[in-house]
DNA sequence: GCAATGATGCACT
DNA sequence: GTGCATCATTGCG
């Protein structure tokens, strides 16, 4: 494994407070990292979604706050954690203010730390390519599931014996200067042409059909 | 390479 | 009962 020392710094919750597509587009090329009992797993994001509250009719949150969607509600840097179809949780970023319902959802990781452990999660067979390539493998690499709903993403690992740890961090040496490329949201079915998706043009670690 | 499909839990009508 | 912010497998080229 190589030098994680930048990789212990959570981003603080200033940078999620702002307009979500805004910080939709500066999560891209960040590190979300995942620290249990069983070691450390990272990747760098490639590709997500945002999605708004009240005036986006895709969101979980277009109707009132219940139970599911509550973390969407809350305070910026917190993870909206929610089953889909039945059997694959998905992790979401909370943006804007306390109140106004917005995410960020995480789409693909370039996996970055901890491979062996992540294909130990989903699978020995599975190559670097798919191991984070779609929300609901992502959290399955990364041991994300609905435990980690309302987790506060701006706390980190801590200096020394915290065991359970979720958070963003700068990525170190990553080229920076990766195209950020737009496109619909997939696999929705209202305001399907809004462009609100993100992706690294051209990284082999996005999902969905090749990018262009 | 690509499209079609079943699995499966739960929020919501 | 219906509809998902999905994925792995199958069958075909």
């Amino acid at each position: 494994m190589e030098d994680v020392s930048s990789l212990v710094a959570p981003l603080p919750q200033a940078f999620f407070e702002g307009a979500t597509l805004d910080v939709a587009r500066a999560l891209i090329g960040k590190t979300l990292a995942r620290k249990t009992a069983r070691g450390l797993t990272a990747g760098i994001i490639v590709e997500v979604e945002a999605y708004a509250g009240a005036m986006d009719p895709a969101s979980h949150a277009y109707r009132a706050l219940t139970p599911r969607n509550r973390s969407m509600f809350g305070p910026p840097g917190r993870a909206y954690v929610y089953l889909s179809y039945g059997m694959h949780c998905c992790i979401n970023i909370v943006t804007e203010r306390e109140g106004e319902a917005a995410a960020v959802l995480v789409r693909a990781l370039e996996p970055a730390y901890g491979l062996a452990l992540m294909r130990e999660r989903r699978g020995a067979s599975i190559g670097d390519r798919d191991l984070c390539r779609g929300p609901g493998r992502l959290c399955q690499a990364l041991d994300i599931t609905r435990e980690q709903d309302g987790a506060d993403l701006t706390v980190g690992p801590g200096m020394d014996g915290v065991e359970d740890g979720l958070w963003v961090a700068e990525t170190g040496d990553w080229a920076m200067d990766a195209p950020i490329a737009a496109s619909p949201r997939i696999g929705i079915t209202r305001a399907v042409d809004w462009p609100w998706r993100f992706y690294v043009a051209g990284n082999r670690y996005v999902s969905g059909r090749p990018a262009r």
